[in-house]
DNA sequence: ACAAAAGTGTTTCGCCTACACCCATGC
DNA sequence: GCATGGGTGTAGGCGAAACACTTTTGT
């Protein structure tokens, strides 16, 4: 049963999944392969690890060739894909990450770089798209116990613009008014004091918010099955 | 910036996080090492990545090592360690599994392999205190939003017995009344009509239970923000 | 005055907790 | 009978959803 793997070295690559949200959805930033196999297919950006480096400094330094790695809100580890044909005629395991960016600002990307939406992808290289999707699923699941909202929002905002933006990310419509009191009872969003001035429609002007900390926290933690008001055991 | 890294072949090993409850605690499975470095330290099992397999059929493959593999009720991978130094003298990324045996069986394991609680763990080799660590936070989340108390079960048990491995898992006392009542209102659990004789002691007889489905299923999708009784957009 | 947009008040609902009480057995 | 352990009835709390209504602006 015991095999003889001690020689055996895999090729490693990091690979980003980094989403923002633009003109009222979610999209993924996408690479044309300027290589074989899958030359001129769409690919997530990433690239080989390299001796001295993390995982995420990985990539990290490979997504700078993409955005500036500045403009990342947030990032995080998926998961490891090791299926030994995934990337034909070599071994090559590959570690996914979530990267965020703020809603708002538009990052400068190169000519083979683009955004897309992620309903919508086009034919994707590899695995790509199990990826793409396994990121979808970790934002809107975070979405829902963890501040993790402020890694797609501006520095403020308004209750309507944030709301775009949830319901972007999470692909069904949200109410504002319960947006709001959800966040605001879980102390995630303060009122900075300023007002949003109504546009030319008029309207009340809207107060303007931001994130109390731009640093995950979980908000929810246990849903059910809480520790007694009281004691823990040992 | 950007290196030559093309060229760079990291060893990859699988590590696996084996968790039961057993004694009314919870327990990992550690195997004291049998070379340099870290030479007796106790550490995970696990072992090296080899050519014509995954990442979880490597950690099955050396786990049968240490417990039939057949024993395992759950195995999900937790993260993937990549800190350059994280083992002396070899570039070495390593990829944790969390890996559950059931209540009640008693696995055989080798001289060098031994079940230690998680609470009071003996210094270990490498990373892999955190690891653990990590794991067991894992499964106390989805112990509130999944059903994967199914993997720490055996097929058959009355609450009293759920309730105390529920407890093992998360640290602290959990309410035999209230367990019942949401393992039940979201239809994990199901009576199998027998009962279970009562004691020396005495008292009522219990009813004896078993999970609907022994696969992970998510059971608490979205705590807050959940879609509109209705639509989903687009 | 009217339309538009933002925000608040209030009701209803459902899940969860806590605790009292009832049930079935051994002694 | 009484002790012991298992299970159910029920009331209260609390967060969330829904919706009506008020507030503040532009035209």
């Amino acid at each position: 049963m015991e095999k003889s793997t001690t020689e055996h070295r895999a090729a490693h690559e990091a690979l980003g999944v980094v989403l923002q949200v633009r003109e009222e959805q979610l999209q993924a930033l996408l690479w044309r392969r300027a290589r074989e196999p899958f030359l001129a297919a769409w690919s997530l950006p990433g690239g080989r690890l390299a001796p001295d480096e993390t995982l995420e400094d990985s990539i990290r330094r490979h997504l700078a060739a993409k955005v500036d790695v500045r403009e990342l809100s947030h990032l995080e580890q998926i998961e490891t894909l090791s299926a030994p044909a995934r990337y034909p005629g070599e071994r090559l395991v590959a570690t996914a990450y979530l990267g965020l960016i703020p809603a708002g600002i538009a990052p400068q990307v190169p000519a083979d770089t683009a955004w897309h939406p992620v309903d919508g992808l086009p034919e994707l290289a590899f695995d790509h798209f199990a990826v793409v999707l396994a990121g979808r699923e970790r934002l809107r699941a975070k979405l829902s116990y963890t501040n993790i909202g402020f890694a797609l929002a501006p520095p403020a905002f308004t209750i309507a613009e944030l709301r775009r933006l949830y319901r972007a990310a999470l692909g069904h419509d949200v109410s504002a008014t319960n947006l709001q009191r959800v966040l605001l009872r879980r102390r995630l969003l303060e009122p900075i004091g300023e007002l949003r001035p109504p546009g030319r429609a008029g309207g009340r002007p809207a107060a303007v918010y931001r994130f109390r900390t731009r640093n995950l926290e979980v908000t929810d933690q246990f849903a059910v099955l809480r520790p007694p008001t009281g004691g823990s055991l040992k």
